[in-house]
DNA sequence: GCTCTAGGGTTACCGGTGGTAACACGCATC
DNA sequence: GATGCGTGTTACCACCGGTAACCCTAGAGC
């Protein structure tokens, strides 16, 4: 048993990221709609084994998401470290996150809009909650002030940027640029002295 | 037949009420999870006469929807003609909107939260994005500015408020008054000068 | 009085979903 | 060679949204 650990144990971490391969390209295809069947299908398996690696519908997700939030939290912990003044730093990261939504906006849609309701407030939290948390941290560091103002912003601001990018997707009304311009605006005051 | 229309007709519509009755208590229990079959049992009867009314879940979703989204944006509409600043009036809405999760959260988490992925881009836009664009035309009748100006500050405020709200529900991490100031600062652009 | 139609209502079903129990193969170990 | 143990399967469950077919009562017309 033990002997076999260091062969088998490979194995498996190998199938299951073929697993999240498979399931990266359903949703690819279906969006925040994939099922299960169908993912399994794409893997050349059945359900069942589906189930014994990740144990729950929320269980694959959210090792799914895992993967998607690791490349896009990189890329926005760049864009923020990249620019030179606090303005330039936000429409860096507001960028970012339109580029992801506008490359991938499948992957996008299932992991903002995927139902996980199931677990009423478990440990599974959503993307954006995390997002938001994070930015939260980054604002009291920055701006101090009461610990709800850090939440209420750092949530705000995620919400704000996730609808309308939700609205520009749809629509497309606009250059990516000028929805980039018009939120930094928006933060930063824009509205109050218009 | 002819005769019997004036009696019958108001009839239908009584029933209709009384099956919005029903579908409003379900989804105050239930939230978006409200199946068809609760309702329908709630309601003393069986889903076929709810799908005759109806047609879909997404058409009695509709219906109740309206219900509700007419008393808040009566709610918001008043918020935003009382105030004498912009300021003020902003605070005020934020603040009807908040008080308005607070009170009825399992029919709030209905509203923004349910599926109705169904129709692609149907005509039964959600509330969330109805919301937005009637905020729009206002933005855009109270500020000018380009066409995307408003689309994108009016979704962008709305969004803002609805996941700050969303977060707000879960933690609780301060007053409704607090979090009114805190969100209102951020639009009149607080962040900004921090 | 009888018939006959029009609704409202029901049962019973369809396809599809997430999720699981029970069984079958292969392969290393004692 | 028997014994597990992990891997995979088939076949099922309960539930969902949605629908077809029937049933049954009330009223219109003769």
């Amino acid at each position: 048993m033990t002997a076999t650990d260091p062969v088998r144990l490979p194995d498996r971490a190998a199938r299951r990221e073929a697993l999240l391969d498979a399931a990266d390209r359903i949703v690819r295809r279906d969006g925040p709609a994939a099922s299960m069947a169908a993912i399994a299908a794409e893997a050349g398996i059945t359900k069942p084994i589906l189930y014994r690696h990740f144990g729950d519908k929320s269980g694959l997700y959210a090792a799914l998401a895992d993967r998607y939030t690791g490349r896009l939290l990189e890329d926005l912990q760049a864009a923020l470290e990249a620019g030179r003044t606090r303005r330039d730093r936000v429409a860096r990261a507001v960028d970012a996150y339109l580029a992801a939504i506008e490359h991938e906006p499948q992957v996008y849609r299932f992991l903002v809009h995927s139902d996980e309701a199931a677990p009423a407030q478990s440990q599974v939290r959503s993307f954006t909650r995390r997002l938001s948390a994070l930015l939260a941290v980054g604002i009291a560091a920055e701006v101090g002030g009461p610990p709800q103002r850090a939440g209420a912003w750092g949530h705000g601001m995620v919400g704000m940027v996730q609808s309308a990018g939700d609205w520009w997707l749809d629509t497309r009304g606009c250059t990516r640029e000028e929805l980039v311009g018009e939120l930094t605006d928006l933060l930063f005051g824009a509205y109050g002295t218009a």
